[in-house]
DNA sequence: GTGAGATGAGAATGATATTCTCACCGACAT
DNA sequence: ATGTCGGTGAGAATATCATTCTCATCTCAC
């Protein structure tokens, strides 16, 4: 219905957008929904093109800048279009950003789906999961997502509940890898999806706070350490209490 | 030397506040050094008086609209002194709030270590150390401190480096208390800093995360869940790899 | 071809942070 | 006593953005 930042168009998208591009009254005869649609359809394909150009345009800028402080202006600019327009299209920045952090987070949870999938140990495919997790969510680095780290917080605090959202993606394919390693016995059974939050909050945020050369303290981990933390927590504890 | 909101004058305080707040070139004879220190420590002692003030006004808007969106104006008003006063010593809003960022993180370390220090076992004043540090970065119970939440996130994205500083207190606690653990052999021996560093990010955040009803998906963890994760991550896997 | 809705260009608004001007004051060295 | 100087208050002036508004134009389905 709506879009994706490159073109894999899955993830459930913005409803504020949608309500946007398409405004059809739901309850008219099927006749007129007909019409209507028809002669909607090219416009309503017409409007995901604009849409999509704000998108790329807004990537680049966040790729380029290595930050998500971008103007309005300088994606309207980029993109060639005008700020009525971009404001025709979403409800503001806010919008487009999360979007983008949405799209990117769904394309993460896809490739780590993809490569854990080719793992057959369970564990060693929680492993590399884990480990592609802490790599993409790096700060420093400057892959082409600093909206896990600069953006995410921002809306971490103001809207968290899309936040959840757009984890979804992720927390789904990591509480299949957990529930198949609990199948295989490789941890004892727990919560999964409980499980997989946890896990992700911790790969996430300690990788987060760790593009900081800090010359003092703050040693800086490594997705290693980071590995051996979580199968411990989710190996749960050998003895006592 | 700086400040502290309350009164418990402790932390490391602001490089720029500092220098601002005196601005003694350090070359001069000794006898010229005391002369200017005695003539200026009444000044100092007065710019720290409004620093406060400025600090108590930004404490009290903060716990009454439970947010950092505050205007400057309205700290200035409230404070009853003026932007230029303002500015003379701060270098802007970003000051004023890391300073109560620190402040906050300061105390909630003071907090712990002191409950902590109360209880003889080590794990278990580890886990009330955990339990009180997630309870406080809830963002729901709209505690005093919104700083957890809202600002801090913030400031991780644009100055890492000012976290890693505003943490330390922290991680000094929690450092010890696992050491204090592992000397008592309650968990395997292992880099108690980096263990607390960990430690600290995965009950933080995952906290974070928590202050949402996101009705659908994402299971609410407790504090005890994550305590059972973190003695796990502690504790090692048991057996393999 | 016509009319409704979409667009472009860019001005106008609104909210804030930050800086600047200027008059004044109070401590203090001489 | 007095002149200097840094700090201050009051508030105007700037600067930066996001967001909205105006109006002329364009496009497409009919």
């Amino acid at each position: 219905m709506r879009s994706s930042v490159g073109e894999a168009g899955v993830l459930p998208l913005k409803w504020s957008i949608v309500l946007h591009v398409t405004a059809v009254p739901e309850e008219q005869p099927a006749w007129r929904q007909r019409a209507v649609e028809r002669s909607t359809r090219a416009a309503k394909l017409r409007a995901e093109q604009r849409v999509q150009r704000f998108l790329d345009a807004a990537q680049e800028l966040i790729a380029e800048k290595r930050t998500t402080d971008f103007t309005v202006q300088e994606v309207v600019d980029r993109s060639k279009q005008s700020l009525r327009s971009f404001y025709q299209h979403f409800d503001g920045k806010h919008e487009l950003l999360l979007a983008l952090f949405e799209d990117a987070l769904s394309k993460s949870a896809a490739e780590i789906r993809e490569t854990a999938g080719s793992e057959s140990d369970p564990l060693q495919a929680l492993r590399l999961a884990v480990e592609m997790l802490f790599e993409q969510s790096l700060s420093n680095p400057g892959v082409e997502r600093p909206l896990f780290s600069d953006f995410a917080l921002q809306l971490l605090v103001k809207h968290p509940s899309q936040v959840a959202t757009a984890h979804l993606p992720l927390l789904t394919v990591f509480t299949e890898l957990v529930e198949q390693a609990e199948d295989a016995g490789a941890i004892p059974a727990g919560k999964p999806r409980r499980q997989a939050s946890i896990l992700m909050q911790t790969v996430m945020f300690v990788a987060q706070g760790n593009g900081v050369p800090a010359g003092s303290h703050a040693a800086a981990v490594s997705a290693e350490e980071v590995w051996q933390f979580c199968l411990g927590g989710l190996s749960g504890v050998p003895v006592r209490n």
